[in-house]
RNA sequence: GCGCCCGUAGCUCAGCUGGAUAGAGCAACUGGCUUCGAACCAGUAGGUCGGAGGUUCGAAUCCUUCCGGGCGCACCA
């Protein structure tokens, strides 16, 4: 409803400006004073034109202001300070339009196409991957189509790099260290599935000490890295052993890195994997497009000789025979090609630029709503199909600047410069450990690392705090909690409104640091359920329902009842037509209160635009706040007056309302009970 | 060496396209449960926004430079 407003407001600045000066201006600059004493917008517009227009920025403002007043909606309008136009909402209507529900929508058209989460398939979740993940996943929620708004058509993919050397490092784990075949990878899957053991978990220890194998003893070196690059020369073939080995592992490991992300209520509709990528030879279709369009070359001198490359972005032209020595090679002097090939490759195909190519699509796993597909060689009929988004956001860590530039950079060197610029990466900064909790977790540091800020998480290393034992730890601190303050609940409705709070926490931990600042891991923060947490939020959300419930009102019924009532002296509404007070009453903080939701629709605007999820977060956080505020300086139940009780009832009916909504969007639900 | 990111209260972080008195949480201190549940609320204390220049009516925000920290710069994946 604010955005409603703002957009009027601007709308109507630029018609006037037009009219009366004969110029337009960019954009309309509009902020929120700094109290409500002094309106609900402000419009710094004169201090700008001051110098165009030879005018005073007071002179401009006396002539602009009394042509706003008009905009529906608008009490009043005034000047303030040395030129500032501070707008006025009618605050009665307002808060009736807010109960209403009515908003601006958000949304357009084209497909939206998302990947996040990505982990190696050889190994268990860590925190790092769960950041990438509720980021993701909390952005796809902004973006699609709900109750609220219609949203973009959007798909959620995850891409599964199962040919790679992690997963051949594990492949090798098994098969040299531990001498297995693939009878006996089949017999360990039982055993561990029998025992309640997680493969990922198995991995974790067998990728770490795989890793530390190869280099533990100089004689071997040579002879152990080469191990690795035939295992993974064979998954990459395919049609053999150790490939039917890795794909049975990457395959279980899947499963388990899906049901970790649906215990977080983090779902997929499209895992296209690499294996799909080389077998079905998108490769071959993007170096055609690359050459016909002059991207990829051959180069013939200097160090990168035989090799076919790319330019990189912000490379100088170069003069007549002269060699780009740094260029990104994409095909290698023995003809194999690197990641940074297959890469442009699927992202050709995400635009739907690679003619001829699409995944198989077969059907792997069924969520309530909706089904999750996996690419395959040959797919059943009939599929959905994932190409030809018209802007695609990819969730990666910052890291991967660099080799997401390359990918940019190709498509744009191809001519395909709409794609290239609906192409966002999503970046992030690392969640690492802080040395204290990496000691608490039993891991060795040097005397050197412990003087750091923060130690990179490593899976190589093992080093690492593991998403499922994370949960669990939240799940059994929540259980504790609500065992002792709702001991008369059933013990399953207590575990899952526990395990509702551990979710709550956990991702509101992921989104509540902007993307790039770099999260360091403690556990004290992490676990904590006071202060800006999901369980605070959750709690205030709980609370409005408590009071609806024992008033035995509807919300819906508690927005209606408003509709017909003078709300004028429980607003300060006479504080629309004049400046005079200086101080404000509890009239103001409610009218407050209504004013901070109707900013809903703004505050998802600009969390899209941005693709900050944190924005969303804090605002929960701050409608939280201000509704505990509230409930502490108002009895409803007690109120006296019945037509304020009303009021104070849809207070709390649209307090319920926002919070429920933006806890929706961070994929955090309500507990019943807390 | 080159590129990107960060430096704001004791700690962890916000601060949207430059705008009115720089804000939260945690920790500290004070007060509040016979009240719609205290996972809460109210209050106190705490900051030369890394340093120095510059642009502007106006700078935590933009530009330059320096200092400190992090991450990337392979025919690895």
């Amino acid at each position: 409803m604010y955005r409603t407003l703002q957009q009027a407001i601007q709308a109507k600045v630029r018609e006037v400006l037009l009219k009366k000066y004969a110029i337009t201006v960019e954009r309309i600059a509009l902020e929120q004073p700094p109290s409500v004493l002094l309106g609900e917008i402000a419009l710094p517009i004169a201090f700008e034109l001051a110098k165009r227009l030879r005018k005073a920025p007071r002179a401009i403002a006396q002539e602009l202001a009394p042509e706003l007043a008009d905009v529906e909606g608008v009490a009043a309008v005034e000047i303030a300070g040395a030129g500032y136009i501070n707008v006025r909402f009618d605050r009665a209507a307002m808060v009736k339009r807010i109960a209403s529900d009515e908003h601006d929508d958000v949304g357009g058209d084209g497909f939206r196409l998302l990947e996040h989460t990505s982990i190696n398939p050889n190994k268990a979740a860590h925190i790092g991957h769960l950041r990438n993940a509720v980021l993701g996943d909390t952005f796809a929620r902004l973006i699609r189509k709900d109750a609220y708004k219609s949203g973009w058509s959007t798909g959620v993919q995850n891409y599964i790099d199962n040919t790679g050397v992690q997963v051949a490092d594990v492949v090798v784990g098994l098969v040299h260290l531990q001498s297995k075949s693939l009878a006996d990878v089949h017999g360990l899957l039982l055993e561990l599935a029998a025992s309640g053991q997680r493969i990922d978990y198995y991995l974790w220890d067998l990728y770490a000490r795989v890793s530390q194998w190869y280099d533990d003893d100089p004689d071997e070196k040579t002879y152990r890295r080469d191990l690795r690059l035939q295992a993974l020369h064979q998954i990459e073939a395919g049609g053999n052993e150790t490939a039917q080995i890795a794909d049975l592992l990457a395959t279980a490991v899947l499963g388990r890195h899906l049901e970790t992300m649906q215990r977080l209520n983090i779902e997929y509709d499209f895992l296209p994997r690499e294996s799909e990528i080389l077998h079905l030879h998108f490769w071959d279709a993007a170096r055609t497009v690359m050459i016909e369009r002059g991207v990829l070359y051959e180069e013939t001198r200097g160090k990168n000789k035989g090799c076919w490359v790319m330019r990189r972005p912000g490379a100088e032209t170069l003069a007549e025979g002269e060699t780009d020595d740094d260029a990104k090679v994409l095909v290698r002097s023995n003809g194999t090609v690197t990641y940074v090939g297959k890469d442009i490759a699927y992202h050709l195909w995400k635009f739907g630029l690679l003619p001829g190519k699409d995944f198989g699509y077969r059907l792997f796993r069924e969520y309530p709503t909706h089904s999750c597909w996996i690419s395959a060689e040959e797919g059943e009929d009939p599929h959905p199909s994932y190409g030809h988004a018209s802007a695609i956001y990819n969730f990666i860590d910052s890291r991967q600047n660099d080799p997401q530039a390359n990918v940019v950079e190709a498509l744009r060197g191809m001519g395909y410069t709409e794609a290239a610029d609906r192409y966002t990466h999503v970046s992030y900064a690392m969640v690492a450990l802080t040395p204290r909790c990496a000691l608490d977790l039993g891991y060795q540091i040097s005397e050197e690392d412990r003087n750091k800020a923060y130690l990179e998480v490593s899976g190589r290393k093992g080093f690492g705090v593991k998403a499922d034992d994370l949960l669990d730890k939240l799940i059994t601190a929540a259980k504790a909690e609500v065992d002792t303050r709702q001991p008369e609940l059933p013990e399953q409705e207590r575990l899952k409104s526990a395990t509702a709070i551990a979710v709550g926490a956990l991702r509101f931990f992921m989104l509540r640091f902007t993307r790039n600042t770099v999260i360091a891991f403690d556990f004290r923060d992490a676990l904590s359920f006071e202060g800006e947490t999901g369980p605070y939020v959750q709690y205030a959300a709980v609370r409005a329902s408590n009071i609806l419930r024992k008033s035995d009102t509807a919300e819906v019924d508690a927005l209606k009842a408003i509709a017909s009532l003078d709300l004028n002296r429980f607003l300060n509404n006479k504080a629309s037509e004049t400046a005079k007070q200086t101080e404000t009453g509890p009239e103001d903080a409610l009218w407050e209160f209504w004013l901070l939701a109707s900013r809903v629709t703004a505050v998802l605007d600009q969390a899209i635009h941005s693709a900050e999820p944190a924005i969303l977060s804090r605002y929960a956080f701050e409608l939280a706040q201000e509704f505990s505020n509230f409930y502490h300086s108002n009895h409803v139940l007690h109120e006296g007056n019945a037509e304020r009780k009303q009021l104070l009832l849809a207070t709390t009916a649209v307090a319920r309302r926002e919070l429920t909504r933006v806890l929706d969007w961070l994929g955090i639900d309500v507990p019943t009970a807390m």
